[in-house]
DNA sequence: TAGCGAGTTTGTCGTGACGCAAACTCCAGA
DNA sequence: TCTGGAGTTTGCGTCACGACAAACTCGCTA
């Protein structure tokens, strides 16, 4: 096994309950594993074998209905900890998660998580935590989706990715990673149609600029104001 | 403090983990309260100063909208673990819980956590499953309400409350607590109008039984044939 | 027992967004 | 440089559902 530097994790908010030692800990059951561009990480249903943190990239979360119809989860952004079925108690991915650039993910066996758990009771903490934050997300996006029609789950969804993997550029901030308007859809239950739309809109009013899976947010607060959009005040 | 006793919760598989001193040691910090029927347990936005196991009744817990809109999250049900912010590293608890029937509840200090977890690990993993089971039900109504149409969404939220609350009466299924076609359009994303409407058709195709918050389901199999729907096979 | 009000039903109408369809653009590989 | 295909844009018809509105029903309280 290659050595794994703590540097390497150390400093994530992760695993800011461990010391040197139990990061060490953690080091000796983990491998770095490289995923390119498009390549599955777990796939919906598989055996939960491992559990991640990814060092480098990013995934796209999505989960796949009886039907045939894909909706994305999440983003998986450098830092956090994704496919943590086995925490949950679940021996099976509930999703699938993919590469949309070439990423690095940290790989460990579910098998080693009781030992792990045993070791470093502090990162019992972390992964409530991890799992309560993504509680709140869905159910922030709950919220959204049962009172907020389309153009304004699109938005927020377009700030939600920006806070998460926006990059500074020249006419304002890119989303990071190739994006399509299908993928947004699927973010927002609707149509890639709808999205378009929506985008070219919003491309007219000088709010956003669009592109092949690329998308630059020009004016945010605008782009707030109208997430917030008018409460019936 | 009240001698609580261990058959209380001895049962409940969220303290299966636990051996009978450790059960003991989680009771020693209860309290068992009561809660009448509308009133609230905790409310949104405020110190998340406890946590609570539902002994008896039913809760509704609600997330409100910065526009003042209501969403139903869940009904909790007997032997589940509520109000767990803590758990996740919150400090104020992001929605609120009202009893929906006179209820009983066990309540711990939210302060009582920590020194809990350090002599009964096996917690952690219960509020992990917890949490874990939560997040599973968040997602796929974030699923559902992105991929199906209104009919179909209430006829899946019917079938999960017969499961969680079910309750054999004469005519069918019965849902065991008060519930309004308000609180249907609220777990739904619709209206209590287009609630009404479905309901009225469903009646008159014998599948339910209305009445003032009181729903019967008659033919649960047809209803789940309903809301499976007919994918585009 | 009368009256009130919360919960429910039903009708009409308007429209946001989906489905279908076709054209366009740009990048990648031959 | 040419070509194919994935991603995108745009138009048009339609419909499911929400908004508005009004009447009804039942259970509780005075």
């Amino acid at each position: 096994m290659s050595s794994l530097d703590r540097s390497l994790i150390a400093s994530l908010p992760l695993f800011s309950g461990l010391n040197g030692e139990e990061i060490d800990i953690v080091l000796s059951h983990a491998r770095s594993v490289r995923y390119q561009k498009g390549s599955v990480v777990f796939e919906q249903g598989g055996p939960a074998e491992n559990f991640f943190v990814l060092l480098h990239g990013n995934l796209q979360v999505v989960k796949l209905t009886p039907a045939g119809q894909q909706v994305v989860i999440r983003y998986v952004v450098p830092g956090e900890m994704f496919g943590i079925a086995v925490q949950m108690g679940r021996a099976r991915y509930p999703a699938t998660a993919t590469a949309v650039v070439d990423s690095v993910s940290l790989v460990l066996a579910s098998s080693s998580w009781p030992s792990l758990l045993a070791r470093c009771p502090a990162l019992a903490e972390s992964a409530l935590r991890t799992v309560g934050t993504r509680l709140d997300d869905a159910h922030l996006r709950v919220v959204e989706m049962s009172t907020e029609e389309v153009e304004r789950r699109v938005a927020h969804a377009l700030l939600r990715l920006v806070k998460q993997a926006g990059r500074k550029v020249e006419e304002g901030i890119q989303i990071s990673f190739p994006i399509s308007r299908e993928d947004v859809a699927q973010m927002t239950g609707t149509t890639l149609h709808t999205v378009s739309r929506i985008l070219s809109a919003w491309e007219t009013q000088g709010l956003v600029e669009g592109g092949r899976q690329k998308i630059i947010i020009r004016d945010p607060h605008r782009l707030f104001i109208l997430a917030e959009g008018r409460p019936q005040a």
